[in-house]
DNA sequence: ACAATTTAAATTGTCAACAATAATGACTTT
DNA sequence: AAAGTCATTATTGTTGACAATTTAAATTGT
């Protein structure tokens, strides 16, 4: 699949970090589960110099811990880490949104509506809402933070913040809900975006967020009166 | 300095990480120098194995930068990364700013206040002037976020933001100007936390890092005219 | 003398073996 | 039978050597 194109040359560490993490957060390599070298090395046919190195690299990703002396374990999200990201999530994205503001071109601002018209579409077909709530939610704020100009912050939200959203999703198997209500806050989020109204579209990027950590509060609260781990 | 108190076993590689990494932030391998494992391995007394996998967490601090087959360099910031950490930290630090408003007890206040007495006896002694221009201003912001009580947005800013802004101004021999001004904004800010306004606790925060900033690009604009690079 | 090509050196990537530590299980003792 | 102790096993930490690639230098040709 992402074979052809003149990719740069890439190394075995650089390969294993890539399926580690996308396996991690899958859930192949489930949370909480140890990270056992030479049981992995075996699995992917390498030794574990390059493994190791992998390894450090997820661990800088916040995708594991490691332990001198006792090896890496796949995180584990508590309810509270994770309404940590969602309050970092919310100050970042804020920020994305003013900068996208002032900086998107009325093409971006097309861009933005045609990828919530195809959302709209695929809700409408049952198999897809299972879709959006899955991943085309993310993909409405991963372009939202490409458009903000700024590498760094989408280095840290699509490369780090984001992934750990994944796994958390997968580890309490809670498909981010109220689509219905998400998609107009979109709506009013591309209107600001594209009055230029920097300040406007922080203030609703913020409140989206918002909404969804309550929602996740909610979902942590009566998950605490009927407890399943 | 560091070897009484009971500190967790620790590995070759996390010593020589922290090794590499004071010594990126202190200048003593410049931004943009390659890193050279033959070199490092020789000059610490171990081998490649630990040292590359150092390497790979400093490349997850993004105080170096990795290209396959040629190996690391220490990162040089140019003035565009510089300001866009200024507006990730503007962003974060304001939530900090919040949380801490609404969770801190009034001996947190009172610690405040007591460092903030402390930076103020510094730098009336002109020796202290330095000081405080050079890391007192970070004390200050480093508690509030220890006080925002939210673990991975103190591990975002103080273990990653601020070892880049560190090395930022040994790279451009700047020290953040404006003390006096600053201090004034510092015990605003402790007003605000100590009233357990957090709204007002992360204005005034973020207005307060936008003036860092606005002085840092005026810096940047006047350095284009007489560049020294 | 300059440019291109070839050769040599240095550096990075990878591997397999050894040492040190932690985890497991068998054994003794009460 | 339960708890503690000791030996065994497995895993992690570290090292040095080899292969692959890049960089630097030297050679050749014009």
């Amino acid at each position: 699949m992402n074979q052809q194109s003149a990719l740069p040359p890439s190394t075995l560490a650089d390969n294993i970090f890539e399926q580690l993490r996308t396996a991690i957060v899958k859930g192949e390599l489930p949370p909480g589960s140890k990270v056992n070298e030479p049981h992995l090395s075996k699995q992917y046919g390498i030794s574990r110099g390059p493994l190791r190195e992998a390894i450090r690299r997820l661990e800088g990703c916040k995708l594991v811990e490691i332990t001198a002396n006792v090896g890496a374990k796949v995180i584990s999200l508590n309810s509270k880490q994770a309404i940590e990201i969602y309050e970092i999530r919310e100050s970042l994205e804020g920020l994305a949104c003013r900068l996208a503001a002032h900086k998107a071109s009325q093409q971006d601002c097309n861009n933005l509506r045609e990828l919530l018209a195809n959302h709209e579409r695929q809700i409408q077909s049952e198999n897809g809402q299972a879709y959006y709530q899955k991943e085309g939610d993310l993909d409405f704020h991963y372009l939202i933070v490409q458009l903000s100009g700024n590498a760094r912050l989408f280095n840290l939200l699509c490369d780090e913040l984001y992934h750990l959203l994944r796994l958390y999703r997968v580890q309490t198997s809670s498909s981010p809900s109220r689509p219905v209500q998400a998609f107009k806050e979109h709506h009013q989020i591309v209107d600001a975006i594209e009055n230029s109204d920097g300040e406007m579209a922080e203030l609703l990027m913020r409140r989206h967020i918002a909404s969804a950590k309550a929602t996740l509060m909610q979902q942590l609260e009566s998950e605490k009166l009927q407890p399943n781990q």
